[in-house]
RNA sequence: GGACGAUUAGCUCAGUGGUAGAGCGCUGCAUUCACAUUGCAGAUGUCGCAGGUUCAAAUCCUGCAUCGUCCACCA
């Protein structure tokens, strides 16, 4: 054995013989209770990043659950990232001077299969670098037919049972990528703005937007402010920048008499306020931003401007004809901007699907509350519930190419919707024309996400071979849901309300979530920010498994962690300690000579088993890691090997306890291990990873 | 405006009722001893502040401060 454990040497081959051996895929059997985790699937196309290493925690737990003889599946995917990935496809189209209008829909759409593709096995090896022990067997991608049926199963399940429809009212637009979004993908950051007092009409009424003026409706006062209440009901005339014109003005209680002047105008087609407001008062709406980010025919000779260019002009011209009382350039508020490009969110009037969350939410909420879920750290349960309370219906249509197309035809003679379960409809549903167009939108990522744990159980389905087709019925509920945290909303309230939805079970018994990992000096890692930390680099420099223990050493659930080198190479060491005690063990010549010291020793070693087994049942493996790291290093190499070297502690007893220390880091540290536990003396020739774990 | 988290050794963080902990760093000593990716010895903290509960509080309660995160339609 060389004298420092290389983690160069060991890591592939070791590696290479699990996979080979079939060591991960389950054997199943009737009898025993499974332990199942579905792997959060990454992006198909993008490479691993550090956060992603922090699945670390499932494998732990797969190969702890291993070990104990519970039949155990942690099941690999791959996701599609619907907006994500067509974003960074058009980018690289951008570069090409082309864009997604060049091409039909379904040559845009192969374009970009490919292109995952070509990119989806580096995400996949780079899983098996950190040491990942899942069942390949089993890899799912979100767009496999067999998901996508039961997608859209789901969707028309829904629809039939009036659980989806389809609702014309303002949809989050983002107008440079072109597609709509649900409340979650708006990011709201605070800015300063002017903010213009206009004149309009007998009144002075503050707005940021003065270019959507042509597309106001109504001007609208609190019905309690003495000031104005006279106006209610009344009709005003405006001297407007295009012509003269009357307006109507309504009380209604969504002002604020403190803002402003307290009289605002209402333009139902670009705030969700006004939308409102026109609702309750039955005020027409007037579209003045198009679906490009430029202003309509509505806007006279501003059309065709966009939204900031209008403004300038409009203010401009606003300016020089006196309409203006005067500007508050002090002004800061807070602008939706779409999350992934910053670009302003108009709000627009479109029509959408979406998923009723009421019903759905109070399914998931009650269990929540009634503990068939348990939720790891326990703080979090609070914010699922809230979220799930404060869910509003779901958008779930998406106006981009890569994705599922969604299974519902419009009749063009009726204008009724037939929704199908993936196949064409010959005939409208409601009038039997024939005449049908399919629905151009996709689905949101997250409705097919939110369907993964059952989805991916259920991929054969009878299909394939046998083994598979019985997933659902044996792994399902899955055992436990281990994910960062940011993505609760996005993705583990939907998957509950789903899951419960269509299984009428939870689609897991556990959630656990992780914390982010943040640079040295606690920033979020960015590409912009250039401090991202390549995962592979760090498993190159210092072995995988002294990042995977880096990782959960000295780490609380749920709690955000700064990654520094210096803590790697220090469990690098401790790889290191493991290896050069593992070989000063083997180097001994076996006897049988009792020590006077075995006894206690024994005792203590069965504490410590004791101990980290508990810590693995409670989800505490940041306590099991430092009770293996201190009492290994501290206890066993600086107490007890110096005690066998004097005799006090027979070999036998010695490399007895080394092998329950094997045992118990394997999880951990599963490369070293391995390769460790195979050198030893009278190492009987089945691998570490289905050994059982110490009692 | 709301919610949540953090505040503990120089740095990064564990610890949730019973005499203050880890990693890294620091100081001194040790080198043909399994390991210098080492060993031995050592220094360093009124556990953010102020009250309260308790025989006992870093830990529970109340209030405050600072930092951070998420959410929220003030035009």
């Amino acid at each position: 054995m060389d004298k420092a454990y290389d983690s160069k040497l060991v890591e592939g081959k070791i590696y290479r013989m699990w996979e080979k051996g079939g060591y991960f895929k389950p054997k199943i059997d009737k009898k025993k209770k499974p332990f199942t985790i579905i792997l959060p699937p990454p992006n198909a196309n993008a490479d691993l990043h550090l956060g992603h290493a922090m699945y670390v925690i499932e494998d732990i737990m797969t190969r702890y659950h291993r070990m104990i003889g519970d039949p155990t599946l942690w099941l690999p995917g791959a996701d599609h990232a619907g907006f994500e990935t067509q974003y960074v496809f058009e980018k690289e189209l951008a570069k090409k001077d082309k864009s997604r209008f060049d091409f039909p829909r379904d040559v845009l759409y192969k374009m970009i299969w490919d292109f995952v593709h070509e990119n989806r096995g580096k995400m996949e090896n780079q899983l098996r670098r950190l040491g990942f022990s899942l069942d390949w067997s089993r890899n799912v991608f979100t767009l496999d037919q067999t998901v996508v049926t039961t997608v859209y199963t789901t969707f028309k399940r829904l629809f039939d049972e009036g659980l989806v429809y389809r609702g014309l009212r303002l949809v989050n637009y983002c107008t440079k990528d072109g597609t709509g979004f649900s409340d979650l993908e708006v990011k709201h950051v605070e800015r300063a703005d002017p903010l213009y007092y206009m004149k309009y009409g007998p009144f002075i009424l503050a707005t940021v937007r003065p270019e959507t003026k042509f597309g106001d409706t109504a001007v609208a006062v609190n019905p309690k402010d003495k000031r104005y209440k006279k106006w209610i009901g009344k009709e005003i005339e405006v001297e407007g920048l295009l012509r003269k014109f009357k307006m109507k003005v309504v009380g209604d209680d969504a002002i604020d008499p403190s803002f402003g002047t307290g009289v605002a105008k209402v333009t139902p087609s670009h705030d969700f306020t006004d939308y409102e407001i026109a609702k309750r008062h039955n005020l027409p709406m007037k579209q003045v931003i198009g679906f490009d980010g430029r202003l309509t025919d509505i806007a006279g000779p501003y059309a065709g401007l966009k939204v900031k260019t209008a403004r300038e002009k409009v203010v401009e011209e606003m300016k020089t004809r006196g309409m203006i009382d005067h500007i508050d350039e002090n002004y800061t508020h807070t602008v939706a901007t779409c999350y992934k490009c910053g670009t302003v969110i108009e709000p627009l009037p479109l029509e959408q699907w979406y998923v009723k969350i009421k019903p759905l939410a109070t399914q998931a909420t009650k269990a929540i509350k009634e503990k068939k879920i348990a939720v790891v750290p326990r703080r979090f349960e609070k914010h699922m519930i809230q979220w799930l309370t404060n869910f509003a219906d779901w958008n779930i249509s998406r106006q981009l190419v890569w994705g599922m197309r969604i299974p519902a035809w419009k009749c063009q003679s009726c204008n009724e919707w037939t929704v199908t379960e993936g196949e064409e409809p010959n005939q409208c549903s409601k009038c039997h024309k024939t005449k049908l167009q399919q629905d151009t939108d996709t689905f949101d990522t997250w409705f097919s996400s939110g369907q993964w744990p059952f989805a991916t159980l259920r991929v054969a389905q009878g299909k394939l071979s046998d083994f598979r087709s019985n997933d659902f019925n044996y792994f399902y509920p899955t055992s436990v849901m281990e994910t960062a945290y940011d993505i609760l909303p996005w993705w583990v309230c939907r998957m509950i309300m789903l899951g419960l939805y269509v299984t009428n079970d939870v689609p897991f018994r556990t959630v656990y979530y992780h914390g982010l990992i943040r640079d040295s000096k606690g920033q979020k890692m960015s590409k912009s920010k250039g401090n991202v930390l390549n995962p592979l680099r760090l498993i190159d420099q210092y072995g995988a498994d002294a990042l995977r223990f880096s990782l959960v050493f000295g780490t609380a659930a749920g709690n955000d962690q700064s990654i520094s080198e210096d803590k790697i190479r220090g469990m690098r060491n401790f790889a290191n300690k493991l290896w050069n005690a593992a070989r000063f063990v083997t180097l001994l010549q076996s006897e049988t000579k009792k020590g006077q010291q075995d006894i206690t020793f024994k005792k203590e070693m069965d504490r410590i088993i004791h101990k980290v087994t508990s810590y693995m049942d409670k989800f505490n493996f940041n306590a099991a890691s430092e009770l293996l790291y201190e009492s290994f290093w501290h206890w066993y190499c600086d107490q007890i090997i110096e005690q066998a070297k004097n005799g006090k502690i027979s070999k036998t007893v010695l490399h007895e306890g080394l092998l329950s220390y094997l045992k118990l880091l394997h999880p951990f540290m599963p490369f070293v291990t391995e390769e460790l536990y195979q050198k030893m003396p009278g190492w009987n020739g089945t691998p570490l990873i289905v050994s059982s774990w110490p009692v």
